[in-house]
DNA sequence: CATGAATGAGCATTCATTCAT
DNA sequence: CATGAATGAATGCTCATTCAT
């Protein structure tokens, strides 16, 4: 991960995030450490040391560990689940740039597997550590209400009066379309890293789709 | 959790655990602790408090704090996915107690549910703590090939065979069943808890029927 | 260290010393590993584990842990220091069983040497804790003073007057003829254990001799 | 023990010894301590109690608690046994420096009564935990073995050669002369404390050349 | 801004000792 | 007499955090 793409994961509402050289080189340590180690077993120590900083160089920068820890997976739970939606999301569909339930799903779990592949470190610290935070899990809930579940159910909504879609509660379509999703990327980077990506992920969307599909 | 229901957890292989008044207090603390915290961040003072003993006790019981962690899990790691599996697996299967790969899938996840339901803080320390310990994804791995994969794919090659499955890969099949199945388990108990639970669990058995059936 | 050489060496005053064969084995479990590892770092449960018994039956015999230790070593030093002297020693010396200072070097020597070879792991316990606890300095002050030191005075008086021994004061005289005994005895026992005892047993003496005698 | 005295006694091969305050005063703390109490018996907490640091102060410049014993213990065996020897000690015997094996035995004992007279309780720490510590075990040996017998031998043979050393073994020589030196000064330091040391000093020095000139 | 020595509360673990069985 | 589970104080050590330089 580049000083670029840190930044750029980092960044929240365009607001730019200025990081000097030492505090790019904490952050990116404390994401190694906490992704490979837990939050909880990682000392600061060993951070600022793989950081190549002194101990109270990062406090400087953070008030706490817990603060690091934030700085980090907050604007990730942000930009996880919103920028796709928040932004330009409403605009787009009402916009019909998707012109079918299956090429939304397609395009979701395209996007969503890129960010993972190249953040993947950071969304594992996040999957990790939201059971025990509340901070984050409420940050998430939020988000994933304001800005995911809305639209989401809008998108499924407006398939479903095309004809598309089978008459489910749009709760479960949701449900069963990130499940499957969020199943093929956990299988693809923790377990079964070899696997064939595109043919997989066709399959997952197929799959996906005769299970909702009005028929 | 009763102790009757702790020990029959923790059992492995029809061996019979006896735990002290004491011991049972302290394993019932730990997973209370360690659940609502995590391993790394429970101190044997806690636990021990909770349990209402001395802290010498709990080491007079399990070696180190990591070996209370240790026989917590590993036996609920043979016990999730073992047992309906590695024992009368294959007879049934063979014995054509499943007249449907859908009849399979409705066992499956009702067994599972019904499991996790009883024993949810044991499960989330386990799905936890299972990326930062070597032993445990070693033990999964081997329990998940040795007993759940082969079994689950001969009964997948078999209705495929029987022509009710489309002609996917068993992996595929596995990956998205599975993946169906512990999302459906994962909505419920960790963010829609009022979710209603049998039409749920009907509409993720269809789901997965029409996304693997042969059409 | 059979059971007999136990009793006798812990004997002290003609006192049996009854020991049932759980005791036995914790004595002689402690003495091995007190020498090997030191008093303070080793433990109770050490030595019971060692002993073959509980850890609660040593302390139905030794009520702390320094009872153990004072109970092996004091009856040491009173036999190391005493035996030879505090009973016939005096009688020996003057129906002049020692014809000559040089007999009765010989004599110390060769009893001293046989005593450390039998208790060698008691002994090194003794030297060891002498230092930190005042219990065993005040027995062995007292011992030496009382039984040892003016009995030895005399002898060295009695063969300074019959001519045999330089014109020095006795303590030099007697600290010495110890230290050459006590120097061969550590250099034997803990330094260079191959060497040749008996003739370095004589060469000592000689040394002892030639350096004291009256020329 | 000043701080100069104490950088000194730690300093080996020239390399100096940087202690800060804090660090001095720790070293000086547990000197004292181990030297009163023994290694195994005196706790950090006392050590940091002492020295006026908090506890985790030692452990900033000492990784265990056994690292603070070898950084005192280690550098006094190298400079125990070495100084006098390993630098200067060949060039003046076979300069001559020595005219006589009772010059060089007033030498050594001079020597070494005062440098522990200087250094007390580090000697009797060392002392005392060499029977436990194979490091100090080993170290002594390379020391003793490479710098001490060797050249004591030399000296020996030379004055064996020029008739003024008895036809003895160098090893029983070296033995007996060491044993009587060691002696004296256990004696003076352990024992009795208002010894005549200059009055004892000689006697010891006369009665070890009496016990080996040649006759 | 950066450093790293210092802190002291907290941690997992050990230990001598007690006591009900 | 013997046991061994239970205790809780103490131990060696770690850690997040502070602060003088």
């Amino acid at each position: 991960m580049d000083r670029e793409a840190l930044e750029q994961l980092l960044q929240v509402n365009d607001q730019e995030v200025k990081m000097s050289e030492k505090q790019q080189k904490i952050v990116m340590a404390a994401i190694e450490m906490f992704s490979e180690k837990g939050f909880a077993s990682t000392s600061t120590s060993e951070i600022a040391k793989k950081a190549g900083v002194a101990e109270g160089t990062i406090f400087r920068h953070y008030k706490t560990k817990k603060d690091l820890l934030l700085s980090i997976v907050m604007p990730t739970i942000i930009n996880t689940a919103a920028p796709k939606f928040a932004k330009s999301f409403a605009k787009e569909v009402f916009d019909h740039q998707y012109e079918s339930y299956e090429d939304f799903v397609r395009e979701i779990l395209s996007n969503r597997f890129a960010f993972v592949k190249k953040y993947f470190p950071v969304v594992k610290i996040y999957f990790q550590e939201v059971f025990y935070h509340e901070e984050m899990r409420n940050l998430f809930k939020t988000i994933f209400n304001d800005h995911v579940y809305e639209k989401f159910k809008q998108i499924i909504e407006y398939f479903k009066e095309k004809g598309e879609l089978a008459d489910l509660p749009a709760e479960s379509i949701i449900r069963m379309t990130i499940t499957s999703i969020v199943g093929l990327i956990i299988t693809r980077f923790l377990i079964s890293e070899d696997m064939d990506e595109e043919q997989e992920k066709e399959r997952t969307i197929q799959f996906i789709m005769n299970g909702v599909r009005k028929r």
